[in-house]
DNA sequence: CCTCCGCATATTTTT
DNA sequence: TATGCGGAGG
């Protein structure tokens, strides 16, 4: 088996031996690397350019190259300054060549990043690292290698999640089953759990199999892995599977690769799922003598029916042996930053790194040269609150007193909590504050609405960061698979996207006969096509259309290796009929569809061959957003992790938003503790200033909630906070007539006889003129007389003067003010009442079902956002509502009350 | 083939 | 509430 792969495998980047003071150069005298490499060989003391400016510990992180280290790199400790500079010096110092050091990272974004830093540290003279990637990029490299050990041929194709989900789809229906019942989309994504934790269809649990189709998941996923193999395609989860079992079955290959890679580094490691931990593992253990295989002796742990708590996978006796070998293993992450358990990452990895290498170095990153003291001191805070970490504190040397402290604040509810951000991002615009520097961090994507509406409206530059990628857009995936289909006429699953597109009358009963000739001739589809338009076998109709595609396909393809591919792809766009089809729509997108197609040829240009641009876009799927343009940025905490800004703005800080009810019913304590850790992630995004939300009612699936502050805002350290009375008050924009943002609606409406799931919290009565007190029996606080408050002048002065410019042009806005003069007058009675929750653990809320009404349909009842109106209909607790002002909406019972 | 209506669904996202 | 999907019907 061995000879099989020596080709493939000493080619270009398998440099034959060590040549330090040679290789790195080009020509001309000694310099960069080498000269460096030259220096630290001969012993000089003055340490390489590219250790200078590393603190104590990044220093140790870089020179402790021999052995297995953890490196623990808090927020903004230098974390890829200490990857990239170890690099560097592992280069410089002649320890491997460029090719001997495996790299790996989660995304694109960061090996990009990496390898220009590398760049930069180490000159230009250097090749580029080939083993530097992702965990899949470098997956397809070795499986592409290695392809007929997993049954594939090297040329297979890599199916995206679309991809995957239509192919799922066409089994279920083989399989007589309702694609209705059993939906395609939720197989897939339980056939991405399974592969995430590294399970083949004999090794998933029995309950998961029974769970879907009728008991036969199982089948199902088999059928599904045959199928893939029939197509000579694998998905994202076989990019990392397939090696894994060829390590696992060929030791020689292994063996290979365990003589080839003399570093490896792990970026992220607290995001690795098991299966990336095996892949890991098996290039990482070093058998004891030599050359020897690892056989009798390799641990097969998707097998191993007992596993530790939350599948943690105790390294076996045999592993421990075998891992006593030393391995230049480094991996770098940070247990609290770790936000992607839901993906099938496990924290466990990281935490257990010491048993798993014995004799581990474990170094801490602590000294954070991002955020101030008072933003640290809340992160520090708030993340203490979580058990089973490793440990860490950040700190600053650069103290500064003067810094301002975090800021929590109070709006009524999202729209006003939009308008609040709005008016302190121009407030810090009007200090010279580039829009640049500052993001607003969400949890759910949702909350991003009322932010876009609301910029849109004040013409404030947003841009949303996220969302639908540029590779996954309908009229990018149209055109892939043309070309897609053209690089590869066996590309079946292209093929069938595009055959009707644009419409050509060949419609269901076409396709599936294309489908039965492929099968039954044993053909791809497009062969299967060219054929039945040759026979009678079709309507006239559908046998000229499918004759053209088969002749345009055979025309394109014929023109593969002459023509240029952007010009290619130009002509298959164009003869497609595809352009024309979106220059005749007369819908909204459409311009910006061809401008997308435009910009897909464009990006096509700096690929050598069509070949070489489809296999960069099956992994790489993202584009770059348009920079140059002064822009707030927008997007979820989850894809902002990585980043900073110098002004952070996060709202929505309500129980069951954040932390999310869902994390809550389904992690239990350890979705909660994740749910503190992306606050973390959160809060160490800013670099100066930190202003936190949470809104007093949100509407939540169309229906107004009254919802209670995060128990994360009870977790930050008054030391380090300030509570800004009233939403904006220190922007001097606006107010509600209550004097600032929030009711008690929540807490306070607890603490009047129903439970406070959560305790008391100061944040109770912020905002809260009387309602707090009302409800909880008086107990002063800050606005024991509310008409006094800035709050409650401020909303005066506001309703006098609607030609101000926050509310002149907003008629909506100015309607819902003159709304809440309406509930004033009844809001001594109209105190909130919210459901009581239970409580399972300590700390966590579980959602409730909620018990029938006791109102019924013409009772008059109150509501605090809504005035007085009448019961038109009940089901169960929701209440629709005629109001007298508002109209009719949809309202929980626990929100109105009896008049 | 296109349009309209009813129905389910409504965290987080990479590769 | 809003969105998107799939089926039914023109």
């Amino acid at each position: 088996m061995a000879g099989d792969h020596d080709m493939p495998f000493f080619d270009e980047d398998d440099a034959p031996r060590f040549d330090a003071a040679r290789a790195p150069m080009q020509q001309g005298a000694p310099s960069g690397i080498a000269a460096r490499a030259m220096a630290a060989r001969q012993g000089h003391n003055n340490p390489p350019e590219y250790l200078k400016g590393l603190n104590p510990e990044q220093r140790q992180a870089v020179e402790t190259t021999e052995g297995p280290v953890l490196v623990l790199a808090g927020a903004g400790t230098g974390k890829t300054r200490v990857l990239t500079t170890r690099i560097a010096h592992i280069l410089a110092t002649g320890r491997a060549f460029p090719s001997q050091i495996l790299a790996v990272t989660f995304t694109n974004k960061a090996a990009r990043e990496m390898k220009q830093r590398i760049g930069i540290l180490v000159g230009e003279a250097i090749e580029g690292m080939p083993w530097l990637g992702t965990f899949h990029s470098i997956g397809v490299k070795l499986l592409r290698r290695h392809a007929e050990l997993a049954g594939l041929r090297s040329d297979f194709t890599i199916l995206d999640t679309d991809d995957v989900t239509r192919l799922i789809k066409q089994l279920i229906q083989a399989e007589g089953l309702d694609d209705k019942r059993w939906a395609p989309r939720t197989f897939a994504q339980m056939v991405d759990t399974w592969k995430n934790k590294g399970l083949a269809p004999e090794e998933i649990p029995e309950g998961d199999a029974r769970a879907f189709a009728n008991g036969r998941g199982r089948e199902l996923y088999r059928a599904y892995q045959e199928r893939l193999t029939t197509l000579n395609a694998c998905d994202f989860g076989d990019l990392l599977l397939h090696p894994i079992r060829i390590f696992r079955k060929h030791h020689d290959v292994l063996a290979e690769y365990h003589r080839k890679f003399k570093y490896i580094l792990v970026d992220e490691y607290q995001d690795t799922n098991t299966a990336q931990y095996m892949w890991l593992r098996l290039l990482a253990q070093r058998p004891k003598g030599g050359n020897a295989t690892t056989e009798g002796r390799e641990p097969d742990r998707a097998t191993e029916p007992s596993r530790g708590p939350r599948g943690a996978l105790a390294p076996s006796g045999a592993e421990q042996r075998v891992s006593e070998n030393k391995v230049n293993i480094c991996c770098v992450g940070d247990d609290d930053q770790s936000i992607y358990g839901w993906r099938g990452a496990e924290v466990d990895n990281i935490l257990r790194f010491e048993k798993d290498f014995p004799g581990a170095t474990v170094i801490r990153l602590e000294r954070n040269y991002r955020s101030t003291a008072h933003i640290l001191g809340a992160a520090a805070h708030l993340i203490a609150h979580n058990e089973g970490r490793l440990g860490k504190t950040l700190f600053t040397d650069r103290p500064d007193p003067e810094d301002p402290r975090v800021n929590v604040h109070a709006a009524w509810d999202s729209d006003e909590e939009a308008r609040a951000v709005g008016e302190a991002i121009e407030a810090y615009q009007r200090n010279r504050h580039q829009l640049n520097d500052m993001a607003i961090l969400v949890r759910a994507s949702f909350q991003m609405r009322s932010f876009e509406d609301r910029f849109i409206e004040i013409g404030l530059n947003y841009r949303v960061i996220g969302g639908p990628r540029f590779y996954e857009r309908q009229e990018i995936r149209d055109a892939m698979a043309f070309l897609r289909v053209v690089a590869n006429s066996g590309d079946d699953l292209a093929f069938e996207r595009i055959v009707n597109v644009p419409k050509r009358g060949l419609g269901d009963a076409t396709i599936r006969q294309i489908h039965d000739t492929a099968r039954a001739l044993g053909v791809p589809m497009l062969e299967a096509s060219t054929r039945l338009a040759e026979s009678d076998e079709l309507k006239p109709k559908p046998r000229a259309a499918l004759r053209e595609v088969a002749a345009n396909f055979a025309r394109w393809q014929s023109l593969l290796d002459s023509t240029p591919h952007t010009e290619l792809a130009e002509m298959i766009l164009e003869e497609s009929g595809y352009t024309d089809m979106w220059k005749n729509d007369r819908s909204a997108e459409a311009p910006g569809r061809l401008e997308n197609l435009k910009e897909l040829i464009r990006s096509m240009e700096e690929y050598e061959s069509l070949r070489a641009f489809l296999e960069h876009v099956a992994l790489v799927m993202d584009a770059e957003q348009n920079e140059g343009l002064d822009a707030v940025s927008i997007m979820t905490l989850h894809s902002a992790k990585g980043l900073e800004f110098e002004t952070v703005f996060l709202p929505g800080w309500e129980e069951g938003l954040f932390p999310h009810q869902r994390a809550l019913d389904e992690g239990g304590r350890s979705g909660l503790e994740e749910e503190r850790r992306l606050a973390y992630v959160g809060v160490t995004r800013a670099k100066k200033n930190l202003h936190i939300w949470f809104v007093s009612n949100r509407r939540i699936h169309g229906l107004w909630q009254s919802t209670i502050p995060s128990r994360f805002l009870d977790e930050l350290p008054e030391a380090h906070v300030e509570v800004q009375e009233g939403g904006g008050s220190s922007y001097g924009g606006y107010g509600n007539p209550y004097g600032g943002g929030a009711f008690a609606s929540g807490r306070g409406g607890f603490s009047a006889g129903r439970q406070n799931p959560y305790g008391a919290s100061r944040f109770d009565n912020l905002g809260s003129p009387s309602g707090g007190r009302a409800a909880r029996g008086d107990q002063g606080g800050s606005f024991s007389n509310s008409y006094a408050t800035p709050g409650w002048q401020r909303a005066q002065q506001n309703r006098t003067e609607a030609t101000d410019r926050n509310w002149g042009t907003r008629s909506g806005h100015q309607v819902e003010r003159i709304g809440y003069g309406e509930v004033d007058s009844g809001y001594g009675a109209g105190r909130t009442s919210v459901k009581g929750r239970t409580i399972e653990g300590e700390l966590v809320a579980k959602s409730v079902a909620d018990a029938p009404s006791a109102f019924k349909v013409g009772d008059r009842v109150f509501h605090q956002k809504f005035g007085n109106g009448n019961i038109a209909a009940v089901d169960g607790n929701k209440l629709t509502i005629d109001f007298d002002r508002a109209g009719q909406k949809k309202v929980l019972d626990g929100f109105v009350t009896a008049v």
